[in-house]
DNA sequence: TTAAACTTTCAGTAATTACTGAAAGTTTAA
DNA sequence: TTAAACTTTCAGTAATTACTGAAAGTTTAA
């Protein structure tokens, strides 16, 4: 088996410890992240014995966060003909693996909190502390849906005409 | 002292409960995203005891949270005349939230990550494993730098610019 | 059918993060 | 100055979340 030089492995690994940070001070499991980051730079799809030797994780770990990633649409199944065990392979494109997050977290959180708003602001009362809340809760609804409107766009969008836009927006 | 009809009551641990959660998916400290959710919808600035008794928690707890979303500017001290003790107010301009929570994260989150892999980078191997590394990595970093420019134009544009282009840019 | 080669589940535990409350510190008024 | 009225800190603990590894389940090939 080839061993790489010890630059790479290095450049490996912090690339794997930071890209678990950010994801665990977002909210989302540290060993996910660490799975995602080291198939993001896998050439090949690797098997569960790999990803649980290189991140010195459990199976049941790496099992349960990999399926995680399944989920997610970040990682997929790759059956290797002649080959008994699953390998598995993560996407490169970064324009595609971002938006299958923002589509992911939009779904999860945002959907959920705009029905609560839509409740929220129903209330009749009419007194200083119920109109306030009032008030708030609906700027929070409708701020709120023209987010995810865009993020609707934008999950939507090609890359070109993106970052044509882009350019736009950001001469401005 | 007034006491709040049932139905307002409801409503507004509702919402806080669902702004903790929230909070604390994207991995924002519960009690922070409470007590956020408790200031913004309160007409006029609380006190300590008051967010501890609202929300039922210790004084330490209360002390330290509050004091990071000063950090954040989300929450500002302001001293009532003859009165002894501080009290908190919350900002209720969802724009000017939203722009101060970007800011900060931006700040705190991907800044750090930017610099990760501006070094990362730079690895000058030639094999397919450090072709991969080096190809995500720089991808990874472009992205970034875009994303990072748009949110820094937003932090710094004003509500009508931002919702004129909004609409141009859903219209497309 | 059987057994080897795998994957999945889950009870128990470890690690992390958040919280309490009392003690220490600070400010203000008299 | 003193003491009352506050705020801050932090050691100890509780709550939450993540992880392990073995047992159970599944698939495949012969």
């Amino acid at each position: 088996m080839y061993v790489c030089p010890m630059k790479l492995l290095e450049a490996k690994a912090e690339f794997i410890q930071s890209w678990g940070t950010l994801g665990s001070s977002w909210g989302i499991n540290r060993t996910m992240s660490q799975i995602h980051a080291l198939l993001m730079i896998s050439p090949n799809a690797l098997s569960t014995e790999e990803i649980m030797k290189e991140l010195n994780i459990s199976r049941g770990n790496a099992n349960t966060n990999i399926r995680m990633l399944m989920d997610w649409g970040l990682v997929q199944k790759q059956l290797v003909p002649g080959e008994r065990r699953e390998f598995f392979y993560g996407g490169k494109d970064i324009w595609e693996i971002s938006k299958k997050i923002i589509e992911e977290r939009s779904k999860r959180e945002i959907q959920p909190i705009l029905e609560s708003l839509k409740n929220l602001k129903e209330l009749e009362e009419k007194t200083v502390e119920a109109n306030t809340f009032v008030k708030v809760v609906s700027d929070l609804e409708d701020y709120t849906v023209k987010v995810q409107n865009i993020l609707q766009k934008f999950i939507k969008s090609d890359r070109t005409w993106f970052f044509k836009t882009l350019v736009s927006f950001l001469g401005k």
